[in-house]
RNA sequence: GCCCCGGUAGCUCAGCUGGAUAGAGCAACGGACUUCUAAUCCGUAGGCCACAGGUUCGAAUCCUGUCCGGGGUACCA
């Protein structure tokens, strides 16, 4: 029996005795205590019908109490405390029963399959290859890696997918600036083009053109060429960016694809005949006050380039032909007012869209010498995701972007993420690990091994129970993980575990000369190990066994 | 103007679908290593949870309004 179990277990408990006082409640709940002292759980019911009971709450708490049937090996402890709560204590029997569950599955621990025999796709990054990912593309990459190492976790088949446009203007522009350096380098005067890329890399890029010398590209060569070179160059430096963060795509998605197949063409056919889409001042409008907005948008621009709405929703229809069972989308906040065209216009055309979940992360504000940085790739004010990467390590770059919440401005100031480099919460959580690493080293050098044998009713120290109610409560962690998606979660748990383990650790020592208690002991600190690797695998973030 | 996020300790931020006395890290101050790793632990200090109303037994959390910051509202992506 797991802990979503027990809790589901007191609170028909609680339902049953609430109705069988002849009252109801719509929703009931229960708490993870605020008050250790009185119980592990709590629940507020007997507040919420004072009212229609009519009696003072803390004699209808009491009446409830005395309706409970609750298994002793469950829970061993009814109490009501003041306003009129409802305490209940997890019993060490059950503690010490999880201990060993945890103890025997390991890794898998907790994992109830909710996504077994399914497949999502999660699409992420898709930065255009303009230039190198800056340090907002890196949150949007941990963000989506996480989370599709959370749908990982449980059971889901994951496609990782980036998509990318390499025919637009920007991609142009991009061409020109590249050949404007070249142009520059062999002596000729030109003037850079408007608007134009002006970072440091695309000087790079020039040179490594003119150090090429197979003469596929000369001065002569179109932009295109230019364009085609710099496009394959900046992207195995994405690549190989993903990858100092161990991020892998599997899947990259091009939209001149749903060009090629037509499927653009198709679109906006069947928005036509839907009446979603019509034609004004030589542009193809979409009707996007059909869908509640207070202005149409434009679809096909007059030049009769599509604007960005069209191929993202083929690239949907896309995806939603493709049978996953789930599709997350990670934007950043530039998209939030642009999804739910996306998403209003496939509903239209009679596509259901409940399996897309669309995450939206907020911006990553970049302070430098107390100063606001502006992230522009074109004009390369930005601090790449590698220098982020160089100065800070990946461990600690991937635990700084998800350890916060997704819709919270992020302000990440460069001089003090440096120095705190030293001091970053991540080597709290690894070097609990390690020192878990260190006494089984130590216990194995010792002698004392065989945790097996261990009799675990020698634990009963109030920080080892603590420790232990802690280290069960990681299912419902995941399971609430995979509902929100939100990765910062796992952090906060995790955070709060070391911190049980390190109090732990200062209190007591595991291995001494009690052997009994020495194997004990180590059943225990092996089963934090085990959570402890399996978070920070989720996070993706490495294990030292010694620091 | 309208829409979406945010405003919590000096700083960066947690706070799960409303629960009891508001949390962590950093910074400050005071303690703890003859022991399995002091990258740790314990303690002190630090708060009108932006502001004003409302909802109710109960609000940092939900609703309304105001103020401040970020983003969108482009025939740029």
């Amino acid at each position: 029996m797991s802990m979503v179990d027990i809790k589901r277990h007191i609170l028909d408990q609680l339902n049953q005795a609430v109705s069988s006082l002849g009252m109801e409640v719509p929703s009931l709940k229960l708490d993870q205590s605020r008050r250790p002292e009185l119980g592990d759980f709590s629940s507020g019911v007997a507040l919420s019908l004072t009212k229609e009971a009519k009696k003072p709450p803390i004699e209808l708490a009491e009446a409830i109490r005395n309706c409970l049937d609750l298994k002793k090996e469950i829970c061993s402890e009814i109490t009501v405390s003041k306003p009129g709560f409802l305490n209940f204590r997890i019993s060490p029997e059950y503690l010490k029963q999880q201990l060993e569950v945890i103890f025997n599955e390991g890794a898998e621990f907790g994992k109830i399959q909710l996504g077994k025999g399914k497949k999502a796709q999660v699409e992420f990054v898709s930065a255009n290859p303009t230039g190198p990912l800056t340090v907002g593309h890196g949150r949007q990459a941990v963000l989506g890696d996480v989370v599709a190492q959370i749908l990982e976790w449980h059971g889901y088949n994951v496609d990782r997918e980036y998509y990318y446009n390499d025919a637009g203007r920007q991609m142009r522009l991009l061409g020109e600036s590249v050949k404007a350096r070249y142009l520059e380098l062999l002596g000729v005067e030109i003037d850079f083009p408007e608007g134009g890329y002006e970072g440091e890399y695309i000087r790079d890029i020039a040179r490594e053109i003119d150090e090429k010398e197979d003469g596929a590209i000369t001065k002569k060569s179109g932009v295109s060429e230019f364009r085609k070179f710099a496009e394959k160059m900046i992207f195995s430096e994405i690549k190989r960016s993903l990858e100092l963060l161990h991020i892998h795509f599997n899947h990259f998605v091009n939209e001149q694809r749903f060009y090629d197949d037509g499927s653009i063409d198709k679109v906006v056919k069947l928005l036509r005949q839907n009446h979603l889409a019509y034609d004004k001042d030589g542009a193809v409008w979409l009707k996007t006050t059909a869908f509640g907005k207070e202005e149409d948008t434009v679809l096909i621009k007059r030049t009769s380039e599509p604007t960005y709405r069209l191929p993202d929703i083929a690239y949907h229809r896309d995806k939603l032909s493709r049978g996953y069972d789930l599709i997350v989308d990670i934007f950043g906040a530039d998209h939030i007012d642009t999804y739910p065209d996306v998403l209003s216009a496939l509903n239209a055309l009679g596509y259901e869209t409940s399996s897309i979940h669309v995450l939206i992360h907020q911006f990553v504000s970049l302070i430098r010498d107390g100063q606001k940085v502006k992230m522009s790739t074109r004009k390369a004010t930005f601090i790449t995701l590698d220098e982020l990467i160089e100065m800070l390590g990946a461990d600690v770059v991937r635990y700084f972007f998800i350890m916060r919440s997704r819709q919270s401005h992020l302000n990440f100031d460069i001089g003090l993420a440096e120095m705190e480099s030293d001091e970053n919460p991540v080597y709290y959580l690894q070097y609990a690990h390690a020192r878990i690493c260190n006494i089984l080293k130590h216990a194995k050098d010792t002698g004392i091994d065989s945790s097996d044998a261990a009799d675990l009713s020698l634990i009963q120290e109030e920080t080892e129970l603590s420790l232990m109610k802690t280290l069960i409560r990681w299912p419902e962690v995941m399971t609430n993980v995979h509902e929100s998606l939100e990765p910062q979660m796992i952090a906060n748990y995790l955070q709060a575990l070391a911190t049980e383990f390190h109090r732990f650790y200062t209190e007591h020592r595991v291995v001494t000369e009690n052997r009994e208690l020495s194997s004990a002991r180590l059943f225990l600190v092996s089963s934090v190990k085990t959570i402890l690797a399996s978070g920070l695998a989720v996070l993706g973030i490495s294990q030292p066994e010694k620091m």
